[in-house]
DNA sequence: ACCCCCAGTTAAAACGTTTTCATCCTACAG
DNA sequence: CTGTAGGATGAAAACGTTTTAACTGGGGGT
């Protein structure tokens, strides 16, 4: 592998003036630029990454720290979020936490000492105090203290949303069904839209939570259907968890929508396929996961961002369980 | 940030002892020891990977490089392959190609020059002149020349097993449908295994196909349904596929499994929330994954593989479709 | 004819490690 | 008491780049 140093042999120049043709900065006669040229074709040169990054005391790495990529709403962030990165130059380092805090933290150490420019994350459990590092973070979906901008969807909005739609739909005796998760989420507020409208509207509702991850979701639903037969009506905090209800809710012979409607929350891609359709409330995911990137490049550029939490705007999607 | 000067300095040493003390290797007094730690820790010292890695001319970076993590078969295979790769200590950088040639070029190349220390691809494009680096390249699904080792499910045998099916289900008149991905791809094996199999066994059957990545799904299953309305089972590349066709072959008047048998290929899994529950055959993800990075490393600590293909076997998955 | 300035260039330092090599010490065999 | 093996250690080189500072030559203004 040739350096920047056989370039500039060949080339009968120094290594600076080659640098500066590398990275088109300074000013360099054209004939000397095309002999650094012709050089730098003739040996099949390419920089070495690795070496400037460590010049320059920095890195376009960024890195996606999330409980698992195997989640259909993670992934399609992911994806997203892969692809503005790579808009920008930087690359994307994936972290599956499995939702552990200690997993969290141990990739929180790791990234520090591989010098990540940035980190992205979706976090639930309670590492405030460890995760005030030099390195800028955008979270998803929690709200830390001030350092931290968080972007989310509006969850409040979300759940009121829900509750109207299932409401409009003819439900009666409603439930908010989901993991209870940590203080800070700002999925909690799913909850509190919820309860905010139906308390509004005078409708009465349940709550049924456990704490997240719901260790056996089955079993979560079949207590759930027992404790209260008589809701008509189920928001659930995911369109996985809402997808599991609608099964285990059949099979006890529940019709739906006839006897319970049912709204999701999330719009995951493969939605369509899930039968029946399932109502829900759509995430913009590529909107979240673009503002989020940007938001980090801007800290990482020095920018300083205003603090502030984005919160973008989610849409209902009628499908076939209200 | 502190460096590993300063810790010698602190503890009165000189670097190359810290160093020895940070890597545990060769001999140090134990006082001395005890002193370089004392001062790592009153410095909050941690080492500067960047400059490791510089330094060794080696990354801990491996590229997972596929058409689009947005995709319930890939965000599997990457969940399984970042555990395994992390079990070993390396990182996974992730690059969604969008199944472009150009983007798969343009990737290969950026990883060279960040010296990657291994790639996991997936690709269905014509690279072949383009992909001989020097990187450790483990492939899935997809037969390169000698160099790349290749993972990949029993696709012949998932294409027979397939087609045993169907008839065992009442079919007497199948077809196989699907992207007509490169020819090394090895998923051409589905293809070729049911074809086998049906001719084995003396049932007629047809194939249709389009260009992979079929153009527009919907349209393409549309022509088929009309092309071929006397097939009675069918078999799809993939269970996104197979779901799309359930979904349309209902619209016209089919029911599935009375009329028409479907079988998919993948086993993804939210399988369980598509009505009808799909039957499918069922690729084991997660040991192809840990197969492939295991693989992957052994090439890249320099053992020398003995090229191979690796053949995973697949399993039937009984579904509500046949 | 002189000076100055600036474009163009190079040599060398610096980034934070690992590793080699020489040196120093200590303990033990003779 | 001497010689030596080998454990313990530090100084310095090296990795490939960017950047600074110093130097050169030539053109334009006086």
């Amino acid at each position: 592998m040739h350096s920047i140093k056989d370039v500039a042999n060949l080339a009968g120049v120094g290594v600076g003036t080659v640098s500066r043709v590398i990275n088109n900065i300074g000013s360099v006669k054209p004939v000397t630029r095309n002999k650094v040229i012709e050089a730098i074709r003739e040996l099949n040169y390419v920089p070495n990454q690795v070496a400037r990054n460590f010049k320059m005391q920095r890195s376009y790495l960024v890195s996606l720290l999330l409980p698992s990529i195997f989640n259909q709403f993670f992934s399609e962030l992911a994806y997203h979020i892969e692809d503005e990165l790579d808009r920008n130059g930087y690359q994307l380092l994936l972290c599956n936490s499995g939702g552990k805090p200690e997993k969290e933290l141990y990739y929180l150490d790791m990234l520090k000492q591989n010098k990540v420019a940035g980190i992205i994350g979706i976090t639930y459990n309670d590492i405030e105090e460890y995760i005030h590092t030099d390195i800028p973070i955008v979270s998803i979906d929690r709200h830390f203290s001030k350092q931290i901008t968080c972007v989310t969807s509006d969850n409040f909005e979300g759940g009121r949303i829900a509750l109207k739609e299932l409401v409009k739909a003819g439900a009666n005796n409603v439930a908010f069904i989901g993991g209870a998760t940590s203080i800070n989420s700002e999925t909690r507020n799913r909850k509190k839209g919820f309860i905010h409208e139906a308390e509004a509207m005078g409708i009465p509702y349940v709550v049924y939570e456990e704490p997240d991850p719901i260790a056996d979701d089955i079993a979560f639903i079949k207590r759930f259907l027992k404790k209260y037969p008589e809701v008509n009506g189920v928001f659930a905090i995911t369109d996985m968890l809402a997808a599991k209800y609608i099964e285990i809710a059949k099979r006890s012979g529940l019709r739906v929508p006839e006897d319970v409607k049912v709204i999701g929350y999330d719009g995951i891609q493969d939605h369509e396929y899930f039968h029946p359709v399932l109502s829900t409330i759509r995430q913009p995911v590529e909107q979240m996961a673009r503002k989020a990137v940007q938001l980090l490049l801007k800290k990482i550029e020095g920018e300083s961002v205003e603090h502030e939490d984005f919160i973008i705007a989610v849409e209902y999607w009628q499908g076939e369980t209200t």
